[in-house]
DNA sequence: GCGAAATATTGCTCTGGCGCAAACTTCGGG
DNA sequence: CCCGAAGTTTGCGCCAGAGCAATATTTCGC
């Protein structure tokens, strides 16, 4: 597979997909591998640099997509302009399936957090996936019900904790999902700000700041420039019930 | 079918449900007559008292229930024993769904906010349902969209509102969803507390019980005890956006 | 290596709305 | 009709955390 250095990443169906992409992820798990090459063969993949948008709320729901590598942030924006993250989905997850919802149209803004890679299929072969491939259906309104769960915790939060304990819970949440273990603790793997983790949980970059030099001070966490590592995760976890 | 006076009212299956019961309903609109009939004949039906309890949060999801009469709360309890409403549900969905998100148990408590009629059925009856009932799934679903789309607004307002914004927008909600025009003014037709209205908008029942007083005084809103009738609509939803 | 842009830190002030407390009103039951 | 319970109103003090502002640090393009 030897290829010219100069690698322009293309919108659409790079070299050749593997099947192993997608055989270990739970909507398609169940499939043989000659269903899998179809599903594969009707995906087109995409690379997104950091920052970049998947798709954007209010906009039709042509196509749905699979994160293949990266993170991407579900994230609303109010009439006056600030940003609400909703969600954080990893690799490996399911998004924009607005029609298994039955909207046709999409309810939030998806940007990655990092570079990312997804592929995606025309919201028109939806109803095909669910009829024709076992567990398709079943596993992806498992996911849908983890979101809502997620979301419902979130609401939860919002209305009844401390900015304090709203900001450890969100970081314990994050090490969780996508923690990565390195020298000394736990590190999440995407670089995220300050101002990422306000939207995140409903206050300022300020306050996120002052929180963060705060228990930098006591030892439990070491942050730099869009880098956050968990040293002390117990502490967090008792700071974040309170 | 004649019956003793005394009708401490039954769990199970009442006199006999007639079919126009379901008929106009979205998840069965589709359906005939015959169908209908199966549907009724495997469903209990109950009667709750305004305050009553459908299902509990953390509970084994054994049935799910449509309502027929009244309005539900759905509603969170935390750790510390504060109650956060999620959502409103009024007659003529479905609730307890569960089943429908992969989901084992309830992940709320379902209680009524008026004397209420639900009919039930076993979980186990789900996949028949969606299997054999055309429109069944696909409305069902759409209904699940719509709430996640709400939970989604309730998120971006506890995160960006102030207090009387949310206040003012959640009574705008129930004046929607439930309202009734009546003498001078729309009235939300069940009977609603300044706590209530506080689990809902996540904030005291000091300051519910402050802003209506205030809108009162300026003629947006009259309210006696569990009672609130909107005055001038447009005026509200002026404060609503702030 | 330099300058500009992005990100982070920190001090100070000000206030929305919570907590506490007390009184008042409405309702329902006996 | 009276009493107690449930619901409501209102005053007062306080503080978490937002807003503002100025400065420091890191990164990156050129």
């Amino acid at each position: 597979m030897t290829r010219a250095m100069t690698e322009q990443p293309t919108r659409k169906t790079l070299p050749r997909l593997d099947e192993s992409l997608l055989t270990h992820l739970p909507p398609f798990s169940r499939l043989e591998k000659r269903q899998i090459r179809t599903i594969l063969d009707q995906a087109s993949s995409r690379r997104h640099e950091a920052g970049g948008t998947v798709f954007n709320e209010g906009d039709p729901a042509e196509r749905f997509y699979m994160l293949l590598d990266g993170y991407v942030r579900v994230v609303r924006i109010t009439p006056t302009g600030e940003q609400v993250t909703a969600l954080h989905i990893p690799a490996g997850q399911l998004l924009g399936i607005a029609r298994a919802i039955g909207r046709e149209t999409y309810p939030a803004t998806a940007m990655t957090a990092t570079e990312s890679i997804v592929l995606s299929w025309p919201t028109s072969l939806w109803d095909t996936f669910v009829a024709e491939y076992d567990g398709f259906a079943t596993e992806t309104y498992k996911t849908l019900g983890h979101r809502v769960g997620e979301m419902n915790t979130r609401i939860v939060e919002l209305a009844t904790q401390q900015v304090e304990q709203r900001v450890a819970n969100a970081i314990l949440r994050l090490i969780n999902q996508t923690g990565r273990k390195v020298e000394g603790g736990i590190e999440i793997d995407f670089p995220i700000t300050r101002q990422d983790l306000s939207e995140l949980t409903a206050t300022t970059l300020h306050t996120v700041s002052r929180l963060l030099s705060g228990w930098e001070k006591r030892g439990l966490v070491e942050s730099k420039r869009k880098r956050i590592k968990v040293c002390d995760p117990h502490a967090l976890v008792v700071l974040s019930q309170g």
